[in-house]
DNA sequence: CCGCCGCCTTAACCTGGGTCAAGCCGAGGT
DNA sequence: ACCTCGGCTTGACCCAGGTTAAGGCGGCGG
Protein backbone atom coordinates (compact mmCIF):
# COMPACT_ATOMS: atom_id res chain seq x y z
CA UNK A 1 0.00 0.00 0.00
CA UNK A 2 1.49 3.27 -1.49
CA UNK A 3 -0.92 5.95 0.51
CA UNK A 4 -1.63 4.24 3.80
CA UNK A 5 -2.80 7.44 5.16
CA UNK A 6 -5.29 8.12 2.20
CA UNK A 7 -6.73 4.84 2.98
CA UNK A 8 -7.44 5.80 6.58
CA UNK A 9 -8.83 8.95 6.11
CA UNK A 10 -11.10 7.43 3.03
CA UNK A 11 -11.94 4.77 5.17
CA UNK A 12 -13.56 7.01 7.97
CA UNK A 13 -16.37 8.28 5.31
CA UNK A 14 -16.69 4.21 4.26
CA UNK A 15 -16.26 0.98 5.39
CA UNK A 16 -13.60 0.41 2.39
CA UNK A 17 -11.38 -3.31 2.64
CA UNK A 18 -7.62 -2.63 2.03
CA UNK A 19 -7.41 -4.97 -0.78
CA UNK A 20 -9.87 -2.76 -3.04
CA UNK A 21 -7.81 0.22 -1.89
CA UNK A 22 -4.86 -1.35 -3.53
CA UNK A 23 -6.92 -2.01 -6.61
CA UNK A 24 -7.32 1.43 -6.74
CA UNK A 25 -3.72 2.62 -6.36
CA UNK A 26 -3.30 -0.03 -9.17
CA UNK A 27 -5.03 2.46 -11.71
CA UNK A 28 -4.04 5.46 -10.04
CA UNK A 29 -1.33 7.62 -11.23
CA UNK A 30 0.46 10.43 -9.64
CA UNK A 31 0.94 13.81 -11.04
CA UNK A 32 3.25 16.71 -10.28
CA UNK A 33 2.21 20.44 -11.10
CA UNK A 34 4.04 23.33 -11.30
CA UNK A 35 3.06 26.52 -9.61
CA UNK A 36 0.42 27.46 -12.05
CA UNK A 37 0.03 25.16 -14.23
CA UNK A 38 -3.57 23.38 -14.69
CA UNK A 39 -4.87 20.33 -13.88
CA UNK A 40 -8.01 20.54 -15.66
CA UNK A 41 -8.84 23.24 -18.43
CA UNK A 42 -12.11 24.45 -19.37
CA UNK A 43 -13.67 22.55 -22.38
CA UNK A 44 -11.25 19.48 -20.98
CA UNK A 45 -13.63 16.39 -20.81
CA UNK A 46 -14.73 15.64 -17.31
CA UNK A 47 -13.48 12.34 -17.13
CA UNK A 48 -10.67 12.55 -14.47
CA UNK A 49 -10.36 13.48 -10.90
CA UNK A 50 -7.31 13.49 -8.00
CA UNK A 51 -6.79 13.63 -4.59
CA UNK A 52 -4.25 16.15 -3.50
CA UNK A 53 -0.92 14.76 -2.33
CA UNK A 54 0.41 18.18 -1.71
CA UNK A 55 -0.08 21.73 -2.36
CA UNK A 56 -3.43 24.07 -3.19
CA UNK A 57 -5.37 24.49 -5.87
CA UNK A 58 -8.10 26.94 -6.91
CA UNK A 59 -11.18 25.78 -8.35
CA UNK A 60 -12.02 28.66 -11.12
CA UNK A 61 -15.19 28.92 -12.86
CA UNK A 62 -14.96 30.58 -16.18
CA UNK A 63 -18.83 32.18 -17.06
CA UNK A 64 -19.83 33.25 -20.72
CA UNK A 65 -19.10 36.28 -20.18
CA UNK A 66 -15.55 35.49 -19.37
CA UNK A 67 -16.16 36.96 -15.85
CA UNK A 68 -13.86 34.26 -13.14
CA UNK A 69 -14.99 33.73 -9.85
CA UNK A 70 -13.19 30.85 -7.70
CA UNK A 71 -15.40 27.68 -6.55
CA UNK A 72 -13.21 26.80 -4.02
CA UNK A 73 -9.59 25.88 -2.87
CA UNK A 74 -8.09 22.62 -2.69
CA UNK A 75 -5.68 21.34 0.04
CA UNK A 76 -4.21 18.14 1.26
CA UNK A 77 -6.28 15.22 1.60
CA UNK A 78 -8.98 17.11 -0.77
CA UNK A 79 -10.36 15.95 -3.81
CA UNK A 80 -10.01 18.26 -7.38
CA UNK A 81 -11.42 17.86 -10.41
CA UNK A 82 -15.24 18.97 -12.80
CA UNK A 83 -17.65 17.27 -9.98
CA UNK A 84 -20.91 18.79 -11.31
CA UNK A 85 -19.69 18.84 -14.84
CA UNK A 86 -18.47 14.86 -14.41
CA UNK A 87 -22.02 13.70 -13.47
CA UNK A 88 -23.69 15.57 -15.83
CA UNK A 89 -21.17 13.83 -18.49
CA UNK A 90 -20.63 17.73 -19.62
CA UNK A 91 -17.29 19.01 -20.85
CA UNK A 92 -15.86 21.12 -17.91
CA UNK A 93 -16.61 24.78 -17.07
CA UNK A 94 -13.71 24.82 -14.93
CA UNK A 95 -9.78 25.18 -14.69
CA UNK A 96 -8.73 23.74 -11.56
CA UNK A 97 -5.01 25.55 -11.06
CA UNK A 98 -2.01 24.91 -8.74
CA UNK A 99 -1.25 27.90 -6.44
CA UNK A 100 2.04 26.05 -5.60
CA UNK A 101 4.29 22.93 -6.64
CA UNK A 102 2.13 20.03 -6.08
CA UNK A 103 1.74 16.10 -6.17
CA UNK A 104 -2.00 15.09 -6.91
CA UNK A 105 -2.96 10.87 -7.33
CA UNK A 106 -5.18 10.87 -10.23
CA UNK A 107 -8.22 8.91 -11.01
CA UNK A 108 -9.82 7.90 -14.73
CA UNK A 109 -13.40 8.17 -13.96
CA UNK A 110 -13.77 5.12 -16.56
CA UNK A 111 -11.24 2.68 -13.79
CA UNK A 112 -13.70 4.55 -10.81
CA UNK A 113 -16.47 2.57 -12.51
CA UNK A 114 -14.61 -0.16 -12.75
CA UNK A 115 -13.81 -0.45 -9.36
CA UNK A 116 -17.59 0.28 -8.53
CA UNK A 117 -19.06 -2.84 -10.66
CA UNK A 118 -16.23 -4.74 -8.42
CA UNK A 119 -17.29 -4.22 -4.73
CA UNK A 120 -20.51 -2.02 -3.18
CA UNK A 121 -17.79 -0.31 -1.10
CA UNK A 122 -16.97 2.19 -3.95
CA UNK A 123 -20.78 3.11 -4.46
CA UNK A 124 -20.92 4.02 -0.67
CA UNK A 125 -18.08 5.57 -0.51
CA UNK A 126 -19.22 7.98 -3.63
CA UNK A 127 -22.44 8.17 -2.46
CA UNK A 128 -20.92 9.82 0.98
CA UNK A 129 -18.70 12.10 -1.14
CA UNK A 130 -21.63 13.37 -2.81
CA UNK A 131 -23.34 14.26 0.62
CA UNK A 132 -20.28 15.68 1.97
CA UNK A 133 -20.12 18.28 -1.19
CA UNK A 134 -23.74 19.12 -0.52
CA UNK A 135 -23.32 19.75 3.20
CA UNK A 136 -20.77 22.13 1.91
CA UNK A 137 -22.11 24.07 -0.48
CA UNK A 138 -25.34 24.52 0.83
CA UNK A 139 -23.55 26.09 3.76
CA UNK A 140 -21.81 28.15 1.01
CA UNK A 141 -25.82 29.27 0.19
CA UNK A 142 -26.19 30.11 3.67
CA UNK A 143 -23.54 32.39 3.98
CA UNK A 144 -24.43 33.94 0.80
CA UNK A 145 -27.96 34.77 1.99
CA UNK A 146 -27.55 35.38 5.50
CA UNK A 147 -23.63 37.47 5.91
CA UNK A 148 -22.04 40.42 4.77
CA UNK A 149 -19.13 40.39 2.70
CA UNK A 150 -17.18 40.68 6.37
CA UNK A 151 -18.43 38.07 7.88
CA UNK A 152 -18.04 35.92 5.19
CA UNK A 153 -14.13 36.93 5.25
CA UNK A 154 -13.90 36.22 8.83
CA UNK A 155 -15.47 33.07 8.28
CA UNK A 156 -13.25 31.73 5.90
CA UNK A 157 -10.46 32.37 7.81
CA UNK A 158 -11.93 30.31 10.65
CA UNK A 159 -12.93 27.60 8.18
CA UNK A 160 -9.48 27.59 6.50
CA UNK A 161 -6.56 28.84 8.70
CA UNK A 162 -4.26 25.76 6.77
CA UNK A 163 -4.96 28.34 3.69
CA UNK A 164 -3.27 31.79 5.30
CA UNK A 165 -0.42 32.32 3.14
CA UNK A 166 -1.29 30.33 0.30
CA UNK A 167 -3.65 32.00 -1.41
CA UNK A 168 -3.30 35.06 -3.18
CA UNK A 169 -5.82 37.52 -1.82
CA UNK A 170 -7.44 38.18 -5.12
CA UNK A 171 -8.73 35.04 -4.92
CA UNK A 172 -9.94 34.73 -1.89
CA UNK A 173 -12.37 38.06 -2.50
CA UNK A 174 -13.36 36.16 -5.89
CA UNK A 175 -14.14 33.47 -3.19
CA UNK A 176 -15.87 35.70 -1.22
CA UNK A 177 -17.57 37.39 -4.52
CA UNK A 178 -16.10 40.59 -3.76
CA UNK A 179 -13.57 42.41 -5.76
CA UNK A 180 -10.07 42.56 -4.33
CA UNK A 181 -10.81 46.27 -4.04
CA UNK A 182 -13.41 45.90 -1.48
CA UNK A 183 -11.81 43.19 0.81
CA UNK A 184 -8.75 45.30 0.56
CA UNK A 185 -11.45 47.98 2.15
CA UNK A 186 -12.51 45.31 4.71
CA UNK A 187 -9.26 44.49 5.79
CA UNK A 188 -8.27 48.67 7.23
CA UNK A 189 -11.21 48.91 8.17
CA UNK A 190 -11.04 45.58 10.79
CA UNK A 191 -7.61 46.90 11.33
CA UNK A 192 -8.53 50.51 13.04
CA UNK A 193 -11.55 49.20 14.40
CA UNK A 194 -10.19 45.76 15.93
CA UNK A 195 -13.44 44.50 16.94
CA UNK B 1 -49.05 0.09 -6.19
CA UNK B 2 -50.48 3.15 -5.36
CA UNK B 3 -48.18 5.36 -6.40
CA UNK B 4 -47.10 4.05 -10.38
CA UNK B 5 -46.00 8.19 -11.41
CA UNK B 6 -43.74 8.28 -8.38
CA UNK B 7 -42.46 4.85 -9.00
CA UNK B 8 -41.70 6.14 -12.70
CA UNK B 9 -40.11 9.35 -11.83
CA UNK B 10 -37.91 7.46 -9.36
CA UNK B 11 -36.99 4.57 -11.61
CA UNK B 12 -35.73 6.77 -14.20
CA UNK B 13 -32.94 8.09 -11.32
CA UNK B 14 -31.46 4.69 -10.48
CA UNK B 15 -33.33 0.84 -11.70
CA UNK B 16 -35.30 0.45 -9.30
CA UNK B 17 -37.36 -2.84 -8.73
CA UNK B 18 -41.07 -2.76 -8.56
CA UNK B 19 -41.26 -4.90 -5.92
CA UNK B 20 -38.64 -2.91 -3.95
CA UNK B 21 -41.04 -0.21 -4.35
CA UNK B 22 -43.94 -1.80 -3.05
CA UNK B 23 -42.21 -2.41 0.35
CA UNK B 24 -41.52 1.40 0.44
CA UNK B 25 -45.03 2.16 -0.34
CA UNK B 26 -46.09 -0.18 2.49
CA UNK B 27 -44.04 1.82 5.08
CA UNK B 28 -44.74 5.47 3.84
CA UNK B 29 -47.34 7.22 5.30
CA UNK B 30 -49.51 9.85 3.48
CA UNK B 31 -50.19 13.50 5.16
CA UNK B 32 -52.80 16.01 4.45
CA UNK B 33 -51.37 19.42 5.16
CA UNK B 34 -53.20 23.01 5.29
CA UNK B 35 -51.73 26.11 4.24
CA UNK B 36 -49.42 27.69 6.57
CA UNK B 37 -49.25 23.89 8.30
CA UNK B 38 -45.53 22.74 8.87
CA UNK B 39 -43.91 19.73 7.80
CA UNK B 40 -40.86 20.44 10.01
CA UNK B 41 -40.16 23.00 12.18
CA UNK B 42 -36.56 24.27 13.68
CA UNK B 43 -35.38 22.30 16.76
CA UNK B 44 -37.21 18.88 15.37
CA UNK B 45 -35.25 15.70 14.82
CA UNK B 46 -34.45 15.51 11.37
CA UNK B 47 -35.95 11.98 11.42
CA UNK B 48 -37.97 12.36 8.49
CA UNK B 49 -38.15 13.17 4.86
CA UNK B 50 -41.12 13.30 2.44
CA UNK B 51 -42.18 13.19 -1.38
CA UNK B 52 -44.65 16.00 -2.52
CA UNK B 53 -47.73 14.19 -3.72
CA UNK B 54 -49.35 17.70 -4.20
CA UNK B 55 -48.68 21.45 -2.93
CA UNK B 56 -46.33 23.68 -2.88
CA UNK B 57 -43.63 24.11 0.37
CA UNK B 58 -40.73 26.78 1.25
CA UNK B 59 -38.00 25.64 3.10
CA UNK B 60 -36.58 28.32 5.42
CA UNK B 61 -33.64 28.36 7.44
CA UNK B 62 -33.72 30.66 10.75
CA UNK B 63 -30.26 31.66 11.33
CA UNK B 64 -29.15 32.33 14.80
CA UNK B 65 -30.00 36.08 14.85
CA UNK B 66 -33.28 35.46 13.76
CA UNK B 67 -33.20 36.17 10.09
CA UNK B 68 -35.29 33.96 7.75
CA UNK B 69 -33.88 33.18 4.41
CA UNK B 70 -35.70 30.61 1.93
CA UNK B 71 -33.48 27.78 0.86
CA UNK B 72 -36.32 26.29 -1.28
CA UNK B 73 -39.21 25.96 -2.86
CA UNK B 74 -40.09 22.10 -3.47
CA UNK B 75 -43.65 21.25 -5.31
CA UNK B 76 -45.30 18.05 -6.80
CA UNK B 77 -42.94 15.38 -7.56
CA UNK B 78 -39.93 16.80 -5.31
CA UNK B 79 -38.41 16.08 -1.93
CA UNK B 80 -38.91 17.77 0.94
CA UNK B 81 -36.54 17.75 4.73
CA UNK B 82 -33.90 18.96 6.41
CA UNK B 83 -31.14 16.62 4.26
CA UNK B 84 -28.29 18.33 5.39
CA UNK B 85 -29.44 17.98 9.00
CA UNK B 86 -30.13 14.68 8.35
CA UNK B 87 -27.12 13.62 7.42
CA UNK B 88 -25.38 15.10 9.87
CA UNK B 89 -27.28 14.08 12.90
CA UNK B 90 -28.73 17.17 13.97
CA UNK B 91 -32.00 18.93 14.84
CA UNK B 92 -33.20 20.47 12.38
CA UNK B 93 -32.48 23.93 11.36
CA UNK B 94 -35.14 23.72 9.00
CA UNK B 95 -39.07 24.97 9.22
CA UNK B 96 -40.58 23.51 6.08
CA UNK B 97 -44.40 25.03 6.10
CA UNK B 98 -47.30 24.21 3.11
CA UNK B 99 -48.25 27.32 1.39
CA UNK B 100 -51.01 25.75 0.10
CA UNK B 101 -53.57 23.00 1.10
CA UNK B 102 -51.00 19.89 0.41
CA UNK B 103 -50.19 16.02 0.48
CA UNK B 104 -47.32 14.61 0.98
CA UNK B 105 -46.01 11.04 1.41
CA UNK B 106 -44.09 10.29 4.53
CA UNK B 107 -40.54 8.35 5.14
CA UNK B 108 -39.27 7.67 8.35
CA UNK B 109 -34.89 8.09 8.31
CA UNK B 110 -35.12 4.69 10.04
CA UNK B 111 -37.38 2.40 7.81
CA UNK B 112 -35.71 4.17 4.80
CA UNK B 113 -32.26 2.79 6.35
CA UNK B 114 -34.21 -0.56 6.86
CA UNK B 115 -35.09 -0.70 2.61
CA UNK B 116 -31.03 0.33 1.96
CA UNK B 117 -30.13 -3.11 3.90
CA UNK B 118 -32.73 -4.95 2.05
CA UNK B 119 -31.70 -3.86 -1.54
CA UNK B 120 -28.63 -2.01 -2.77
CA UNK B 121 -31.06 -0.16 -5.66
CA UNK B 122 -31.96 2.33 -2.41
CA UNK B 123 -28.26 3.71 -1.62
CA UNK B 124 -28.05 3.84 -5.34
CA UNK B 125 -30.74 6.26 -5.36
CA UNK B 126 -29.97 7.86 -2.14
CA UNK B 127 -26.42 8.63 -4.41
CA UNK B 128 -28.23 10.25 -7.08
CA UNK B 129 -30.37 12.17 -5.22
CA UNK B 130 -26.92 13.59 -3.26
CA UNK B 131 -25.75 14.50 -6.90
CA UNK B 132 -29.15 15.95 -7.93
CA UNK B 133 -28.95 18.06 -5.20
CA UNK B 134 -25.05 19.02 -4.98
CA UNK B 135 -25.93 20.08 -8.84
CA UNK B 136 -28.69 22.28 -7.53
CA UNK B 137 -26.40 23.93 -4.78
CA UNK B 138 -23.71 24.09 -6.99
CA UNK B 139 -25.51 26.59 -9.74
CA UNK B 140 -27.60 28.45 -6.83
CA UNK B 141 -23.36 29.14 -5.85
CA UNK B 142 -22.50 30.50 -9.18
CA UNK B 143 -25.78 31.99 -9.21
CA UNK B 144 -25.03 34.71 -6.35
CA UNK B 145 -21.09 35.14 -7.52
CA UNK B 146 -22.07 36.07 -10.82
CA UNK B 147 -25.02 37.10 -11.54
CA UNK B 148 -27.26 40.68 -9.95
CA UNK B 149 -30.26 40.30 -7.98
CA UNK B 150 -32.09 41.33 -11.67
CA UNK B 151 -30.51 38.39 -13.79
CA UNK B 152 -31.08 35.79 -10.52
CA UNK B 153 -34.70 37.13 -10.81
CA UNK B 154 -35.12 36.35 -14.73
CA UNK B 155 -33.27 32.80 -14.16
CA UNK B 156 -35.87 32.18 -11.20
CA UNK B 157 -39.26 32.56 -13.26
CA UNK B 158 -37.26 30.78 -16.44
CA UNK B 159 -36.72 27.97 -14.08
CA UNK B 160 -39.51 27.68 -11.79
CA UNK B 161 -42.51 29.17 -14.34
CA UNK B 162 -44.49 26.25 -12.46
CA UNK B 163 -44.28 28.78 -9.39
CA UNK B 164 -46.09 31.07 -11.05
CA UNK B 165 -48.90 32.76 -8.25
CA UNK B 166 -48.11 30.01 -6.07
CA UNK B 167 -45.65 31.42 -4.21
CA UNK B 168 -45.74 34.94 -2.39
CA UNK B 169 -43.27 38.04 -4.01
CA UNK B 170 -41.48 38.38 -0.43
CA UNK B 171 -40.49 34.36 -0.37
CA UNK B 172 -39.13 35.05 -4.26
CA UNK B 173 -36.76 38.03 -3.36
CA UNK B 174 -35.91 36.12 0.11
CA UNK B 175 -35.06 32.90 -2.17
CA UNK B 176 -33.19 35.53 -4.39
CA UNK B 177 -31.23 37.40 -1.29
CA UNK B 178 -32.99 40.15 -1.38
CA UNK B 179 -35.74 42.39 0.35
CA UNK B 180 -39.18 42.69 -0.84
CA UNK B 181 -38.79 46.01 -1.60
CA UNK B 182 -35.58 45.75 -4.03
CA UNK B 183 -37.75 42.85 -5.69
CA UNK B 184 -40.91 45.55 -6.30
CA UNK B 185 -38.53 47.84 -7.61
CA UNK B 186 -36.65 45.68 -9.85
CA UNK B 187 -39.80 44.71 -11.14
CA UNK B 188 -41.35 47.80 -11.89
CA UNK B 189 -37.81 48.82 -13.41
CA UNK B 190 -37.99 46.10 -15.65
CA UNK B 191 -41.76 46.96 -16.85
CA UNK B 192 -40.78 50.26 -17.81
CA UNK B 193 -37.51 49.12 -19.75
CA UNK B 194 -38.93 45.68 -20.63
CA UNK B 195 -35.27 45.01 -22.33
C1' DC C 1 -71.02 47.63 4.52
C1' DC C 2 -67.06 48.68 7.05
C1' DG C 3 -62.65 47.95 9.01
C1' DC C 4 -58.81 45.24 9.41
C1' DC C 5 -55.00 42.61 7.76
C1' DG C 6 -51.74 40.71 4.55
C1' DC C 7 -49.26 41.74 0.74
C1' DC C 8 -47.36 44.83 -2.40
C1' DT C 9 -45.67 49.38 -3.99
C1' DT C 10 -43.43 53.89 -3.76
C1' DA C 11 -40.49 57.44 -2.08
C1' DA C 12 -36.45 59.45 0.58
C1' DC C 13 -32.42 58.61 2.34
C1' DC C 14 -28.15 55.77 3.49
C1' DT C 15 -24.32 52.56 2.70
C1' DG C 16 -21.54 48.64 0.97
C1' DG C 17 -19.30 47.43 -2.60
C1' DG C 18 -18.08 48.26 -7.79
C1' DT C 19 -15.22 50.85 -11.08
C1' DC C 20 -11.41 53.47 -12.53
C1' DA C 21 -7.12 55.14 -11.79
C1' DA C 22 -3.05 56.30 -9.35
C1' DG C 23 0.41 54.77 -6.43
C1' DC C 24 3.38 51.28 -3.51
C1' DC C 25 6.04 47.72 -2.43
C1' DG C 26 8.98 43.37 -2.95
C1' DA C 27 10.79 39.60 -5.86
C1' DG C 28 13.17 38.36 -9.89
C1' DG C 29 15.70 38.98 -14.05
C1' DT C 30 19.56 41.39 -16.54
C1' DA D 1 21.88 48.47 -8.95
C1' DC D 2 18.04 49.08 -11.90
C1' DC D 3 13.62 47.81 -14.17
C1' DT D 4 9.69 45.50 -14.45
C1' DC D 5 5.83 43.19 -13.13
C1' DG D 6 2.50 41.20 -10.19
C1' DG D 7 -0.07 41.79 -6.14
C1' DC D 8 -1.89 45.00 -2.79
C1' DT D 9 -3.68 49.54 -1.26
C1' DT D 10 -6.02 54.04 -1.55
C1' DG D 11 -8.98 57.65 -3.13
C1' DA D 12 -12.94 59.62 -5.84
C1' DC D 13 -17.02 58.70 -7.61
C1' DC D 14 -21.24 55.90 -8.67
C1' DC D 15 -25.06 52.73 -8.17
C1' DA D 16 -27.69 48.62 -6.45
C1' DG D 17 -29.89 47.40 -2.85
C1' DG D 18 -31.04 48.14 2.36
C1' DT D 19 -33.95 50.73 5.67
C1' DT D 20 -37.77 53.19 7.15
C1' DA D 21 -42.07 54.79 6.58
C1' DA D 22 -46.18 55.96 4.21
C1' DG D 23 -49.79 54.53 1.41
C1' DG D 24 -52.74 51.29 -1.83
C1' DC D 25 -55.72 47.52 -2.49
C1' DG D 26 -58.17 43.23 -2.36
C1' DG D 27 -60.30 39.70 0.70
C1' DC D 28 -62.56 38.35 4.73
C1' DG D 29 -64.89 38.51 9.20
C1' DG D 30 -68.05 41.02 11.98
Amino acid sequence: MRFPKLFERLATLAPLPPDEWEKAEAVAKEQVLAKRELFLRPGDAADRFAVVLQGVFRAVRVSARGEASIKAFRAEGELIGAYAEMLQGLPSMTSIEALEPSRVLVFQTREFQALEQGHVCWERLARRVAEHHFILKERREQEFLDLSAEERLVKFWEEHPHLHGRVPQRDVAAYLGITEVALSRIMSRRRKRPE
